[in-house]
DNA sequence: AACTATATCTCGTTT
DNA sequence: AAACGAGGTATAGTT
């Protein structure tokens, strides 16, 4: 990977047409080609870039460009998708090169499916009595996280979040809606749990009957003893 | 702006949980806080992130971590949100660092909003005959880029994109159907207009009777003389 | 400030 | 390969 800092203007072009004026930025070269300029500011996405596959080309100076004080102009295309990106750099304020290699890449912790499957094995700390009916119960709207009866065999849908959130607590009176509609299944009460809940999530929640269970993740996988799996 | 080259090991824990194992990467700090992440290689999206607003700041390497070869931690979080990436350098092999200022920003161009207006004033390209009844059309489902009556006096509908994909193919086919139930309107045809129509777009219009209709934008800017327009 | 629609969306999964 | 849905979506426009 080349990293350079540059006063440059960049032009692109392709499924939209974009222009950055001059000004100092950082380009950043990737080994397959790729190509970001960045701002000192703003999210994670670049200001422009060209994503692989491309090619990475130092184009002539044209004389007029060059008395414009263009001092080397790159290009970057794809020749498949005709996009095209024109970086025209004035001065190079500074840069730097390294070989990376692959990445291994990002590891989810999958927290939110893992907490799931907790709650599963450990229904009790739902109440005593609870026993499990399924994981991901089917609805036309999309599966429920879990579906479990109460002591009372009254059904109860919970859903699982890492983070409690307002759309959680959505998501599941939607469920809840519909699951209310089947004469098998009614009445169904919710659950929404959470190793967090927002306040905001909570009065929602409890505005609209639904309980609010704050899982402790460290704890439940402490319970879930590997050993007692295995053996 | 800071930019190092480090071999380092990257955990997020936030809306999810994430991990990055040891390995040489770009981290980018930005006069915002904000930290990127990257590889030499994929797309424009880091690894791992934050966003602003976040703090940065070095703790203390524990024993423990230095024994592992650690030699600085960097915490970047999100008081408010409770996100956090914590970054275990193990050794920077190389650093940059520069002003860069604000940046005056992307500039679009804006070309098909453009060759919407030409197209508007220059609707004799669609065929002889034709007027103009709107621009903008409004529908339920949206506004049609272009509403004309050809030279029968039947209504046609043009959608005009600069690339001509499956996806505006589809959104003219939304506007077509609906059109065609009012009585007023019906029977309304339509044309698909764009600088460049991809292969299997013009395959999926023409199998609906949708007529394509290449523009040359050049050509059509030629046409617009400004003088005219001014005098 | 909250909500909506868009994106050069990206990215993964499934068909 | 294409279609579909989710995202630590981000971002711009509108109410």
């Amino acid at each position: 990977m080349r990293v350079v800092f540059a006063e440059c203007s960049v032009d692109y072009s392709g499924r939209l047409d974009a222009y950055l004026p001059r000004a100092p930025r950082l380009i950043m070269i990737k080994a397959d080609g790729s190509v970001l300029v960045h701002s000192d500011g703003g999210s994670y996405k670049p200001l422009n870039w060209m994503s692989a596959p491309c090619t990475f080309t130092e184009s002539e100076v044209l004389a007029e460009e060059a008395e414009a004080g263009v001092t080397a102009v790159w290009l970057v295309a794809n020749a498949k998708t005709n996009d095209a990106l024109s970086i025209k750099i004035y001065e190079i304020l500074g840069e730097m090169e390294q070989q990376l290699g692959q990445d291994p890449g990002l590891i989810k912790d999958g927290v939110e499916a893992h907490l799931q499957e907790l709650l599963a094995e450990q229904v009790d700390l739902v109440g005593s009595g609870t026993r499990l009916v399924r994981r991901e119960f089917p609805t036309a709207i999309g599966p429920v996280d879990l579906m479990v009866k109460d002591e009372d065999g009254q059904h109860v849908a919970i859903e699982v979040k890492r983070r409690g959130e307002i759309d959680g607590v959505e998501q599941l009176t939607r469920y809840l809606e519909l699951l209310n509609r089947d004469p098998l299944l009614a009445p169904v009460s919710g659950i929404f749990a959470a190793q967090e809940i927002k306040p905001q999530a909570r009065v929602l929640a409890e505005d609209r009957g639904i309980r609010c269970l704050v899982l402790d993740y460290g704890a439940m996988k402490g319970t879930d003893n590997v050993e007692d799996r295995l053996f």
